[in-house]
RNA sequence: GUCCCCAUCGUCUAGUCUGGCCUAGGACACCGCCCUUUCACGGCGGCGACCGGGGUUCAAAUCCCCGUGGGGACGCCA
């Protein structure tokens, strides 16, 4: 293909110019937004790792914007803690946190020029005017939705205190192209006239989320289900005031055992009470992606690989329940995973704040033997003090059971031959117990047991051969001796 | 009540858009077997679902309609 110099630039312009706009187009930025008036919870930072995730995959923008414009039940104790939730998630932000707290004067110059064009105006209702037809309409049968008394009011209410509503169209459709759910139509005359502004002057939600979105270039927000219906209303605001609108996106909610939505009376609800109880970050993150979201048969994602496969394309539309099963099942999975120093991260500082001594033996080397049977960093930290601990508590079910008068001598006879092994190796030591129950002519089965609930309180352990290196030949030796004192 | 959304194993889901490859796949949980000095881990196997009814079609989990069920919204909360 030739062109002439001349053309080859404008050629060349030209492609410049549609690749700029390709970018632009391509931006995308994405925000989580919470209201803080509680903790970070399930189905929140759901939300937050949705959207973080669509920001990451396409290399935009992810926002965090604090909704506290009801001044009486946020706090600022719940800003810390959501703020600590997002970091313990990894759930990074680029801009913000922005507080609608902070941008008052904004929503209010937007509400006078509303007021102004005539698309809001002011409404006398009181509280109980409004509540009682509210509950007229349901009595018969129908939407309770205002009524526009003040709609078309026309004579100057004097000192009465007011609220502004939004005049929204009384006919036609509004249309959601939603990601997620596809088109929904709304019918314009389900839709009422909705306060934008308290009677104290303070701006609502519904036309604050639209302010901030349509201000801060929001370009794809992905929220709860819940949400839908409050969609229609926030694009007539969007283009009363000249916005264009963002691409929404739904997702189902969360749903409790009860297939009701989550919520407290379901239990641990916070993702900060789950990293009390001993879980990861990661397997967190993996279970929060897996519930709503799949990538064919594939359970196991790392940080890196939801980055890489998200897409709003496979989010499902039906609501799950909170399955806590499959996330301790996760939960093992990511301990185990780990490197023998990485589980030993996390069970040492528990340990040493309880004033354990953790230099023998080597955290490395304990993490090994007890890593595949925790489900959780709790469970973690109580097998490790097995190996650090001074005094072990004896099962005493157990020791009945296996530490019977007749495998006294035994026992003592095999805390005395340990003494003697060098070198001090797990080849060595499984040598001298092959050896210990073939010279007697008795089973492993007897022996295994009765010792194993000597050095460790209890039948479920890491390998005994790693144990009684791990505890070494003194220590071994001396709670073989103890445990049969405590034997009548 | 009105409006909106949804519907595959007990649970999370693949498959649905673009009908046939689906005697419906994977995972968690559960059960059994194997491995084994215990408990786990791991391996193998089992149990287990297309909500119902119509229609379209040679063919429906997949498309359409109607039921039913579940969820959500209906606030001077977000």
């Amino acid at each position: 293909m030739t062109i002439s110099t001349h053309s080859a630039s404008l050629f060349h312009s030209k492609i410049l110019e549609q690749a700029t706009r390709i970018q632009a187009m391509a931006e995308v930025k994405t925000r989580f937004a919470p209201s803080p008036t509680g903790f970070l919870h399930i189905g929140g930072a759901r939300t937050a790792l949705f959207n973080w995730l669509y920001a990451r995959h396409f290399g935009g923008t992810f926002v965090l914007r604090i909704e506290d414009t009801d001044a009486q039940r946020s706090t600022q104790e719940s800003v810390d803690v959501i703020l600590e939730g997002m970091k313990w998630l990894g759930l990074d932000w680029d801009e913000g946190p922005f507080y609608q707290s902070e941008r008052r004067e904004l929503y209010l110059a937007e509400i006078e020029k509303l007021l102004a064009h005539g698309k809001a105006y002011r409404c006398y209702c009181s509280r109980e005017e409004l509540d009682e037809k509210r509950t007229k309409a349901m009595d018969e049968g129908k939407k309770p939705k205002y009524d526009g008394t003040c709609r078309d009011r026309t004579s100057q209410a004097e000192d009465k205190s007011f609220t502004i509503r939004f005049r929204a169209p009384e006919t036609g459709k509004t249309v959601v192209d939603d990601m997620i759910k596809g088109k929904v139509v709304f019918d314009n005359g389900e839709l009422d006239d909705l306060i934008i502004a308290r009677s104290d002057g303070s701006p609502t939600y519904n036309f604050v989320v639209v302010v901030d979105d349509a201000t801060m270039g929001i370009t794809h927000i992905l929220r709860g289900d819940d949400h839908l219906n409050n969609t229609p209303r926030q694009i007539q605001l969007y283009d009363a005031l000249g916005y264009t609108a963002p691409v929404f996106g739904h997702m189902p909610l969360i749903l409790g055992q009860d297939k009701k939505r989550l919520s407290k009376r379901h239990g641990a609800t916070s993702v900060m009470a789950y990293k009390d109880m001993g879980y990861l970050p990661e397997a967190m993150i993996n279970f929060l992606a897996r519930l709503g979201w799949s990538h064919g048969d594939q359970e196991i994602f790392s940080k890196e690989e939801l980055i890489r496969l998200f897409d709003a394309d496979n989010i499902g539309k039906s609501a799950g329940v909170f399955n806590e099963e499959k996330l301790l099942w996760l939960n093992a999975h990511y301990i185990k995973s780990r490197s023998n120093s990485a589980v030993a991260e996390l069970f040492l500082p528990a340990l040493k704040a309880e004033g354990y001594a953790t230099q023998t033996p080597p955290p490395d080397a304990a993490g090994e033997a007890i890593k595949e049977r925790a489900k959780t960093t709790l469970e973690l930290e109580a097998m490790a003090k097995i190996f650090y601990s001074n005094e072990i508590t004896i099962d005493e079910d157990a020791a009945t059971k296996f530490i019977t008068e007749d495998k006294i001598e035994m026992l003592s006879d095999f805390a005395e031959g340990l003494k003697s092994i060098t070198p001090f190796t797990e080849e060595s030591i499984s040598a001298y117990m092959k050896s210990f129950v073939e010279e007697r002519g008795i089973k492993m089965k007897n022996v295994g047991p009765p010792i194993r609930i000597a050095l460790t309180g209890t039948m479920a352990s890491p390998d005994l051969i790693k144990v009684i290196k791990l505890l070494g030949q003194v220590e071994s030796a001396t709670r073989i001796r103890n445990a049969l004192k405590k034997t009548p």
